[in-house]
DNA sequence: TGTAAGGGTGATGAAGAAATCACCCGCTTT
DNA sequence: AAAGCGGGTGATTTCTTCATCACCCTTACA
């Protein structure tokens, strides 16, 4: 097998000296070039064609996100691999966003790192264990956000009664309102949530966790 | 240091019997119980406390998902680990949705399982790498959908003139609207981005790709 | 067969967001 | 000082969503 082509970007001079003489001892990979920030790095990445990028965050000039988000538009393919100290949300959630392949600490074991960039390079993600909490955290939160907005407070409170197992008649009651009023919502939550009946509204509302 | 108390569900008799001799092989683990399906993992798990189930999803009477919510409704601070097959997209998101502290695929390598194992033991989330760009996707999805809605149609059409560098008249004869329409939106582009002028305006609008 | 319950359709007033425009201020350039 | 541009404030119209209600249909069952 070919060696991976690799470009280290970090502004730590000593860090990246480090690292490079690091991937080099391992027979797996070959450091094609180097770059101390993100408008350097774009020169190497056009004259150097890796196959990954070793990219950090916090760098002067111009920035780690800004310069994946620079490369992604010049090659979506690109595999960047954000090589970063950082536990920042906005940092993590940032290179994600942007098209980074992969996130992991500046701490990482190198034989943990070795197999990462292994991993990206044949067109998987990693994520560091230590922020992979964060990010199913955020996918959480962008599911419940799906959610809300979805019913409207009414009808939750409409939905909560049946959950209870209400009758038409006896939420109209509780709520003050008629009938009718009940039913249409009921109408509403069958549409928005896709689903037929109230039993099945119910249960998909219990498994949104929005009761 | 303690032996981690495990509970591996899962239908499959032969690769839980399998499973659990090579936990037991190892001795950081130490196999507390075991289950079928998530109706009997409940019981299993109510007697043997464990610190981490291993939690297949495909199971029959109570599939592993439903077990997910009916544990963490129990106990939110149960460590489950979904071991599976499925590379299916409803069951992953479904399952980091429910709680999931990590998901990993059944082909994974021992070593790999007892560093997963481990890692979630001590409060990290893991991801398999062949799903985890599927979650990536997600969260790049999930910003998206939150930049959708934020500004209307018509301020993203005002948007792409101001980053085309058209002046408030220019945008104005183009979209047939007057110069003080025109002004009115990008004052509300600015102030739904929070930003504070027109070009901050473009630059975080081509950072959030709605160009 | 009539009555209760789930489910479907149409309609209306109130509230909020979107799109439009007029007018004002401050700075820079000419 | 006049003109051009970025930026701020108020006001109007239109559209959509929400919450409300009336009316009708089907099924089950007493």
């Amino acid at each position: 097998m070919n060696r991976v082509r690799i470009v280290v970007v970090d502004d730590h001079a000593l860090f990246r000296r480090g690292l490079i003489s690091l991937l080099e001892e391992m027979p797996e990979f070959h450091v094609v070039g180097e770059a101390a920030n993100g408008q350097e790095a774009l020169t190497v990445i056009e004259r150097a064609r890796p196959d990954i990028i070793l990219l950090d965050i916090n760098m002067p000039v111009l920035d780690g996100l800004q310069t994946l988000a620079a490369i992604r538009k010049k090659d979506s393919a690109q595999k960047v691999l954000m090589l970063t100290i950082s536990q920042n949300d906005d940092d993590l959630i940032g290179a994600i966003v942007a098209g980074a392949n992969g996130y992991v600490l500046k701490n990482a074991e190198p034989e943990m790192l070795k197999n990462t960039i292994l991993q990206v390079y044949s067109g998987n993600s990693v994520l560091s264990p230590e922020v992979t909490a964060r990010v199913l955290q955020a996918v959480r939160r962008s599911q419940n956000d799906r959610n809300r907005g979805l019913l409207s407070e009414r009808e939750i409170e409409v939905l909560k009664c049946l959950a209870r197992g209400q009758t038409t008649a006896q939420i109209a009651s509780v709520l003050f309102i008629s009938e009718n009023t009940v039913k249409t919502h009921i109408r509403h939550i069958l549409e928005k949530m896709e689903v037929n009946n109230r039993a099945e509204a119910v249960a998909k509302a219990a498994q949104m966790d929005l009761l």
